[in-house]
DNA sequence: CGCTCCTGTGTTTTT
DNA sequence: CACAGGAGCG
């Protein structure tokens, strides 16, 4: 399936330098690419030979240093391109670095097969030596939802109550033994209770399933490796002489089989560069080790150190409170990052009423300066991004911008591969692919109904097993036997025989794998299944299935693509309009906007009471990471924001500003005050109504009481807060109170039934009057709440008051 | 066997 | 509150 070489690669281990040299010098560039680092960034493109780490804070370049460096090796001859083992976190870095080392060489440097992430790079090198693991090469890789399956089985099948042990939560145990590179065998039993040793039971099973199904799960394709590698001296060496270079990117952020495996490959020639900001190691909870990073100079006596500390991304102010921030925590490597550029604007800060209103203000703010604002440039869309702790935070700014018709993204958001119906897609080009694939078959026998329930699939589990074949066949069996009769068994032979036809289309290639793929969706009856279904979302599901054929039309064939899909991500469909991001803080590491809001820092949410609960201090750190990569993303306006309500699981709760508000450094933030104060806002207690709308942190600011960090919540100021605080029913006659800019004199003069446009929703029918809120039933949008001067009635279009 | 209603559970974060 | 998964009925 692969289409690399072994034998290419060893020739060119054992080439001279001389000939490398030759090979390839392109003596045109060698000028320019290095033009335009900072010392310290080139002292790290320079340092070929031996360990390096290259401490790289928030947006000092780190891309480019890395990126530079690879083209070095190449430029001088030290390496080709398939010698260096370059490894990413995520496929979009991988992406990215091969688009800058392309740029930076003036063309595409064809080849870098191995530029990519762990995983992408590990399955190439299993599916070379699965054999040695019992595996087949052409294994499959499940993902998170087939592992709990799986698991959930297991566990049923060991006569578990499946209450007390969730198939969900001893899949994370496992994966997280496995992020450890524990084998079944390795996993320390001297602490063990009898939950763990009921657990390494479990463990053992799966390990020994997922071998007879020929499949492995994510962890599996690391441990696997570093198996591998220790059991067999010899093909690890051929690596360690294959790959003469090794260079990771966020090393903060490896897990110990991560670190296992690149310490493996590369303990023969050291030449090993790490790329990582302990700052920003914000994956703990998945299994990264801070402790990797921190401990490279051990593993690697004489490395060399490179700290870079000139950011070129965000203003002074900025920087100043991120670093303010992150200062709370211990144990770090240490960087003071510097910038040179402009002072710029303060750290925004302001505390609203609740969470719909924080959604307001920002939607306001967005649209203000997009218009451009206080002397202030316009900012396109694409240049301001909303940043939250939680995905469910999401909600409330979706909604708002909905009603208001802002044009947003969600980054990171549901993802196109999990859902229902791709992945019902995928389970049947699975089986087209390999009838072996039994998780595949369980998943769409009865998908679409054809009357196949729990029963008939335990029959054919039991026919399977006492033939030792796998399900398809003993579906065959079934069958052809009649164990499984009547309507139920009809479709069973139909589909049997459908799956045959597929497969032997997918062998013969007697059609593109598009037409192939196709026709099977078609044949099998799941298109038609979205085609009846009635419910709002089907269409939606439809498209969704055409888009999936669409993304056939990048690969050779359906294998391709299983392998592809398995692996990848991030599927981000550009469309061209300009649009707000909106995304996890998680999503944002990497990223960078000139306008950034940082919403919901309330304690409990962010930090997040969960991680503190389960991680303590650590958790906290952790968090505390997260708010300075939150703050890093800005370059030039950043915005802080938090609410004193929130509705929680639907019970409104009232919420403490975060901890970390009080940590950012008074002299670098300025706070903003509400735009409708009704008797003294949140942020603006003590103040009158007719004071001026921002005023720098001060003492009678109710947020900024310098008490001690203890006492912080007993403060006057809180207190006052709390007081008036008894829920946002308090604010029954709220918009108009607060003189906010909703226009309400635009009653409505439609009725229930009418049929409307609106410029972003379509076409659709007005089924809920509300005040100056029509609830409309779109055609294609599905229900939703929108404010009547954004509809006309259908047939009026062009009137729509955009 | 499939559908509906009900209950319980959970919202970090993802390769 | 929202969704998934289970129980119970048709």
């Amino acid at each position: 399936m692969s289409s690399f070489s072994d034998d290419d690669a060893f020739e060119a281990a054992e080439m001279s330098l001389s000939q490398r040299a030759m090979m390839g010098a392109r003596p045109t560039q060698q000028a320019n690419y290095m033009d335009g680092l900072n010392p310290a960034q080139r002292e790290a493109v320079e340092a070929l030979d031996g360990p390096v780490l290259m401490l790289a804070g928030a947006g000092t370049g780190k891309t480019k240093a890395l990126t530079t460096r690879i083209a070095h090796l190449l430029v001088t001859g030290k390496a080709r391109p398939n010698e260096i083992l370059s490894v990413t976190f995520t496929n979009k870095a991988a992406r990215e670095m091969k688009d800058r080392v392309g740029r930076l060489l003036g063309e595409t440097v064809e080849g870098m097969p191995w530029l990519g992430t762990f995983h992408s790079i590990c399955v190439k090198l299993l599916r070379r030596h699965a054999e040695l693991v019992d595996l087949k090469s052409n294994f499959t890789i499940l993902d998170t939802d087939d592992q709990i399956r799986l698991m959930k089985q297991l566990i049923v099948a060991s006569g578990m109550d499946e209450k007390r042990w969730p198939a969900r939560q001893l899949a994370g145990i496992i994966d997280g033994w496995k992020n450890r590179a524990w084998t079944p065998e390795q996993v320390p039993t001297a602490e063990a209770g009898a939950f763990d040793r009921q657990a390494v039971r479990l463990y053992t099973e799966y390990q020994s399933r997922l071998r007879d199904l020929n499949a492995v799960d994510f962890g599996d394709l690391l441990l696997h490796m570093v198996t591998i590698f220790q059991r067999h001296q010899d093909i690890l060496q051929q690596y360690q002489r294959y790959f003469r270079y090794v260079l990771v990117d966020e090393y903060q952020d490896t897990n110990v089989a991560q670190y296992l495996w690149l310490r493996l490959l590369a303990s023969s020639h050291k030449n090993i560069c790490c790329v990582g900001d302990d700052d920003q190691s914000i994956y703990g909870w998945r299994g990264a080790e801070v402790g990797n990073i921190l401990r490279f100079e051990k593993d690697f006596p004489g490395a060399t150190v490179i700290r870079l500390e000139q950011n070129y991304r965000s203003t002074h102010h900025i920087l100043a409170a991120a670093s303010g921030v992150i200062a709370g925590n211990k144990g770090r490597l240490g960087k003071t990052l510097w910038t040179d550029r402009e002072e710029g604007e303060k750290v925004r800060l302001i505390g609203h009423w609740d969470g719909e209103e924080e959604a307001r203000w920002v939607g306001e703010e967005i649209e203000s300066m997009q218009r451009g604002t206080r002397g202030m440039e316009p900012v396109s869309l694409d240049h301001m991004a909303i940043l939250v702790r939680a995905s469910h935070q999401m909600r409330a700014f979706e909604d708002r911008f909905l009603t208001i018709g802002l044009p947003y993204r969600v980054i990171g958001g549901p993802r196109f591969y999990e859902r229902l119906e791709i992945r019902d897609a995928m389970a049947y080009f699975r089986l087209a692919v390999s009838q072996d694939d039994d998780l595949a078959f369980e998943r769409i026998v009865n998908t679409p109904k054809r009357g196949l329930g729990d029963k008939a699939v335990q029959t054919i589990q039991r026919m399977a097993r006492s033939n030792g074949v796998s399900l398809v066949e003993g579906a065959r069996l079934c069958v052809q036997t009649g164990a499984i009769k009547g309507k139920g068994g009809k479709a069973l032979g139909e589909l049997v025989i459908g799956l045959d036809r597929w497969h032997q289309q997918v062998v013969a290639e007697s059609d593109t794998h598009i037409e192939t793929a196709e026709m099977l969706l078609d044949e099998s009856g799941y298109t038609m299944m979205w085609q009846n279904d009635k419910t709002p979302e089907a269409a939606g599901r439809l498209e969704n299935l055409k888009e999936l054929i669409k993304a056939l039309e990048n690969f050779d064939n359906l294998q391709g693509f299983l392998e592809h899909v398995a692996l990848i991500m991030d599927n981000e469909s550009e469309d061209m309009e300009e649009k707000v991001s909106i995304m996890t803080l998680h999503a944002a590491k990497g990223l960078e906007f000139p306008a950034v809001f940082l919403p919901g820092w309330e304690d409990g949410l962010f930090p997040s009471q969960r991680s503190m609960d389960e991680s303590g201090m650590k958790g906290l750190e952790e968090e505390r990471r997260l708010a300075y990569v939150g703050i890093t993303r800005a370059e030039a306006v950043c915005t802080i924001s938090f609410a004193a309500n929130r509705r929680v699981y639907g019970q409104w709760q009232s919420q403490l500003p975060s901890r970390f508000i009080d940590e950012l450094p008074e002299e670098n933030v300025e706070v903003l005050t509400p735009p409708g104060l009704y008797g003294g806002g949140y942020g603006a207690a003590g103040m009158s109504m007719n004071a001026s709308p921002a005023f720098s942190m001060a003492r009678e600011s109710t947020i900024f009481e310098k008490a001690s960090k203890a006492d912080v919540y007993n403060s006057p100021g809180w207190k006052r807060m709390q007081n008036r605080n008894q829920g946002p029913r308090g604010m029954s006659q709220p918009i108009e109170a607060r003189g906010l800019t909703i226009d309400t004199t635009a009653t409505s003069s439609f009725t229930i039934g009418d049929r409307v446009f609106h410029q972003k929703f379509g076409y659709g029918e007005v089924v809920d009057i509300e005040g100056d809120k029509l609830g409309i039933e779109f055609d294609k949008a599905g229900s939703k709440k929108v404010v009547a001067k954004f509809i006309v009635p259908a047939g009026q279009e062009n009137d729509v008051p955009f």
